[in-house]
DNA sequence: GTTCACACGTCAACGCTGTTGTCATAAGGT
DNA sequence: ACCTTATGACAACAGCGTTGACGTGTGAAC
């Protein structure tokens, strides 16, 4: 038997048998077996013997469910996207709409920055990521956006969004001191540097030590839905 | 004798005694195999026994030189670094300057993803990222953006690289099946569903799976230059 | 009810990984 | 020429993902 064939698609089991030490494994109880252990020891955490010990089954138990761990992270990030897509309601109103979807995403993301890091990149195909691409693609076609105009400005929002909070995720995993030293640079060593060697800095640097402390991706995304709202005049008003 | 006590710093090292196969180790000679292994047969083939094997030595040799395999990585990305900015220079029209050191910036990181990958979020307060902020910064207070403005846009366009640069570089990173069926994902599965519950995704699949197919780093690039454009114009031209 | 196919959990094993303790030896200051 | 010790080699360990074989309990069929 090969590996592949030995998975049987969720809707199709039937025979639910308790392993040794009891639990009943699903599909589901697997992803947030998963995330748990990803939130509680870091995501290096995440390990097939260490997944099969949480769930009290053999290792090689969670292969009847998935191929390989790839496929195991990709069930983990579609998770993640699910539950940021479940409470949010489009108002009609496009920019606003797609403001606080980006900045939700990136908050929920950035609840779970382990898993964060190591799923932000991946293209899942699942049921949840197509519901919010559909969802998206919606939200701008409605607003009035051509057809390949929709799609880049989706490709824009949703890899800036996901991009971003892998970065600022990531900085969250570093180690307590690792972080600290991480924050103190801009003031320790940018703010300190002579104005006749760098004068920009120099000019700058109250500003740039205050804003160096917080995440760009609201003002990047203030910058793309400027862009796009720009482009959708443009648009509606042809050859002015 | 601990780990950390049996490196010994390269400015330090007094005799250089060859292995077995002849080759006499340096720091540098070893991260520049790193570099070139990494280059030739991918990320995967970064492992402590296949580095020795390229240089010709036994894999704990190398723990002469680095605490273990993420302090190697972090001096194969700060080599890095010095090469990328290296062949820049401003020409005096800040959107071209910007445009071109952001996708050189996005490509030179995009050549070693293994190493982009771990370092596009770390702030290291060195020489050459010193050089890069003072740079970008004298650009932007040269076309006239107010500090405040400045700082802003510097934030967003930085960030926003080397955000955009992980994300592709941590797919490069991928497995040569899983970044296959990654690829694969947008035309077999979002091509395919239906118009009637997927009316969105189905009017624009052509476009979708071309446009899914690339990097949205440069359009996220232009979209954030058009959008400070549009900022400059209104600082020139306060209270029309 | 009883039977029966097989879904699914378990076990053992493979080859790979990073890392370390120990030892031998050649380099280089004296 | 000696002696210290830096440094490379060797062997071993624990842990990793993954697979093939095995047996047992389940749910369906009759």
């Amino acid at each position: 038997m090969s590996a592949s064939e030995r998975v049987v698609p969720e809707g199709a089991r039937r025979r639910r048998r308790p392993t040794k030490q009891g639990t009943v494994l699903s599909e589901q109880l697997i992803v947030e077996t998963a995330l748990r252990l990803i939130g509680e020891h870091g995501a290096a955490a995440l390990t097939v013997r260490r997944l099969g010990a949480a769930l009290g089954c053999d290792p090689s138990a969670l292969y009847r469910y998935f191929r390989d761990t790839d496929e195991l992270l990709l069930a983990v990030a579609d998770e993640l996207i699910g539950r940021t897509l479940r409470t949010w309601r489009p108002t009609g109103d496009w920019r606003a709409d797609l403001r606080t979807l980006g900045l939700r995403m990136h908050a929920d993301y950035l609840a779970h920055p382990q898993a964060a890091t190591l799923t932000c990149a991946r293209v899942t195909g699942r049921a949840h990521e197509i519901r919010s691409v559909e969802a998206i693609l919606g939200v701008l076609r409605g607003a009035g956006f051509p057809d390949a105009e929709a799609v880049r400005i989706y490709h824009v929002f949703v890899d800036q969004t996901l991009s971003f909070a892998a970065l600022d995720a990531s900085t969250l995993v570093l180690s307590e001191q690792a972080r600290a030293q991480e924050v103190q640079t801009w003031p320790q060593t940018y703010a300190r540097l002579p104005a006749d060697t760098h004068p920009n800095i120099a000019a700058t640097a109250g500003v740039l030590v205050a804003e160096m402390d917080r995440s760009g991706y609201p003002a990047a995304l203030e910058m793309v839905l400027a862009a796009a709202a720009t482009r959708l005049q443009h648009v509606r008003t042809p050859a002015l």
